[in-house]
DNA sequence: CAGTTCTCACCTAGGTGTAAAATT
DNA sequence: AATTTTACACCTAGGTGAGAACTG
């Protein structure tokens, strides 16, 4: 047992493939501080866990990342007869039939202990397993009461849109931000906004 | 949520397969009993688990079964250039290419409260979820206790073999008795020896 | 009455931040 | 001094059989 969960989680919905295609969905987390490159960038090998609920696919990845770096995490979409054989431990590929999403707005920075006190307390509040931390000492509506007790939080999903598979094969390379901009607090390991 | 743990869980372990070759692996529970056969045999459709951990492989499948039935787990090892689809709900082809394994031993019957007073007792004994029904009365020997408190216990493993994987074209077909034919007390579902 | 369903106390298993202790 | 490790109380999440309640 070693390292701990990433919280919040990346929830990713996959809109515009062709159902007459099979596609590969990978995940890697990358970091973003070139600045840092001397600290070999960490490997992103690791146990991999599915589950097949109706159309959902939970994916529970094992990353070993370096603690007080920055990390954005990617979603591949890989065209299962873009030939090249894939592999935990190697690179993903890119070409043809590869697609590459990141978000900015989802990069993280691992710590082990908070540096932040806002961080510390959007955790405590946000994470269901945190619970026993949860200042019940400042009184809430009673809507507000309920809601904390029925409401699971989840983080919100993002969204990697295909216009059309057809059109895959021009938009090969690196990541596409297709989405928002806001600097962000999701962050794995204890973390924190640095 | 619904239904029960299988316990104990089945085990296997597979041998001799061509490490230049792909496969899949299926398992199924089918009834024992054909004499009930107007009761439609109950279908294996389920969710599906999967845990690669090394070169294990974990496999939680969720089956639904009649209670006050006789049933017997099967495994399958299928070669995967034999084209036909795969798919749960469809039962599992055969032919070339792909071989099943049955062990007589690991025949079940479920059932929905326990008929015989052996079976409750080595299920609290054996799954370590039933440890606040165990008999700590009866005080046990040193050596026994340190048993009682470390040790795992786990099924026992069956060996699916190979002798090799060319001789798998001609060896096709039903259910393959590879092993002992004890009388078993495997049982899914609060269950026990009818 | 035989069999099933439901609730419950009692477990396993493991994810939280905290605070002290250890490390660098 | 800054950071990491460890033990811990407090949670979530869910698997046990017992026994009451329910069903046909």
């Amino acid at each position: 047992k070693a390292g701990r969960r990433m919280f919040p989680a990346m929830r990713v919905k996959i809109a515009g493939l062709d159902p007459h295609q099979q596609y590969y969905i990978a995940m890697d987390i990358v970091p973003v501080d070139n600045k840092r490159y001397r600290c070999p960038p960490p490997p992103t090998a690791g146990n991999v866990s599915l589950s097949f609920i109706s159309l959902y696919l939970y994916i529970y990845l094992q990353i070993i990342l370096h603690s007080m770096h920055k990390y954005q995490p990617r979603v591949h979409i890989i065209r299962k007869d873009s030939s090249s054989e894939l592999s935990a431990n190697k690179p993903v590929p890119s070409g043809e039939g590869v697609k590459t999403f990141s978000f900015s707005e989802t990069v993280f920075t691992t710590v082990t202990a908070y540096q932040n006190q806002q961080i510390t307390r959007l955790k405590i509040d946000r994470n269901p397993f945190a619970k026993g931390f949860r200042d019940s000492g400042r009184n809430r509506t009673g809507l507000e009461a309920i809601m904390e007790t029925y409401a699971f939080w989840r983080p919100p999903v993002r969204t990697l849109t295909f216009e059309d598979f057809t059109n895959m094969q021009k938009q090969q390379g690196g990541s596409t931000g297709t989405s928002p901009t806001t600097s962000s607090t999701g962050t794995p390991s204890p973390s924190g906004a640095a």
